[in-house]
DNA sequence: TTTTTTGGTCAATCATATTGACACATTATG
DNA sequence: CATAATGTGTCAATATGATTGACCAAAAAA
């Protein structure tokens, strides 16, 4: 058989669909950061020190380790930032009970103040995005994003 | 009246529902970026030559100042991903004929080729989220992200 | 003609990321 | 016990990136 057409994967309209799905990722991302990261501004942090916070939260005393691998960043990459959320007194990192070499971090009280606020934000934008759209559109975004996350 | 229990914003349990869907944004865009960052890291590029790329795949024409308003960046910041993309031939600026000191910027074929690539993961992925989530689910997706995005 | 807009560039500085290496204490393994 | 592996902290060298502030040229608008 020749000049057989092949199928593309996506029509063009489907295609479109998609790109102003990809775009409404890109901006709703940025806008979803961009609350914590001006106050993160106004202390000399960024993202970055955002996340750590964020993670030390959620899982009070866990390692550096453990922290490295949710963040996928080098020991490096987060060395500095986290030293200095240390030296800031927003982290501690206590050594472990049970095996000396693990150091186990975890917010002080101004460090989940700070955390509490950055995050806040967040919070609050999420939580009057699902009022409006409504709990539906909240499921249905969730099981979304649950697929996209994990594939 | 004396201690009195001011109402939270947020339930605890709503919070932690919250902080969930925060978690979802993060791991979901990292996931969602993964895909392009390899091919990108390959020829030494990142993240901001593919969204110059995606913008003028988008909206072929569009003059620099146009593209620093849609990403937020500096002037400065984006000169230098963009005349790499320039000097390897993957972008081309012309001058507009209708106004002679504005560069209409464009994909060259290999661009498009590249950007076709780069964003072509990223549509298959979110097909196949939409696949399985269902378009009613799509629908609600998009609705939770618009207002998200325009907040 | 003068002013403004757009585009491009430069230099200095600062921040960050990357690679590779090393030291120390602790724990696990033979 | 001796050795290997692990977790953490650090360093140096390098490369890349962003930032600030300034400047110039071309073209358009006033």
């Amino acid at each position: 058989m020749i000049d057989q057409k092949s199928e593309p994967l996506l029509t063009e309209e489907r295609t479109a669909e998609l790109r102003e799905a990809i775009e409404l990722l890109f901006f709703s991302y940025r806008a979803f950061t961009r609350g914590p990261d001006q106050i993160l501004e106004k202390r000399g942090l960024n993202r970055v020190h955002h996340r750590i916070l964020y993670f030390v939260a959620r899982q009070p005393g866990l390692s550096v380790n453990e922290l490295l691998g949710v963040l996928e960043v080098s020991k490096q990459a987060l060395h500095i930032p986290l030293r200095q959320l240390l030296s800031m007194n927003l982290v501690k990192n206590d050594k472990s009970k049970t095996d000396g070499r693990v150091r186990e971090l975890r917010l002080t009280s101004a460090g989940k103040r700070l955390e509490a606020r950055l995050t806040g934000t967040q919070l609050l934008q999420l939580d009057n995005v699902f009022a409006e759209a409504g709990s539906d559109a909240e499921k249905a975004w969730r099981k979304a994003m649950k697929l996209l996350a994990t594939d």
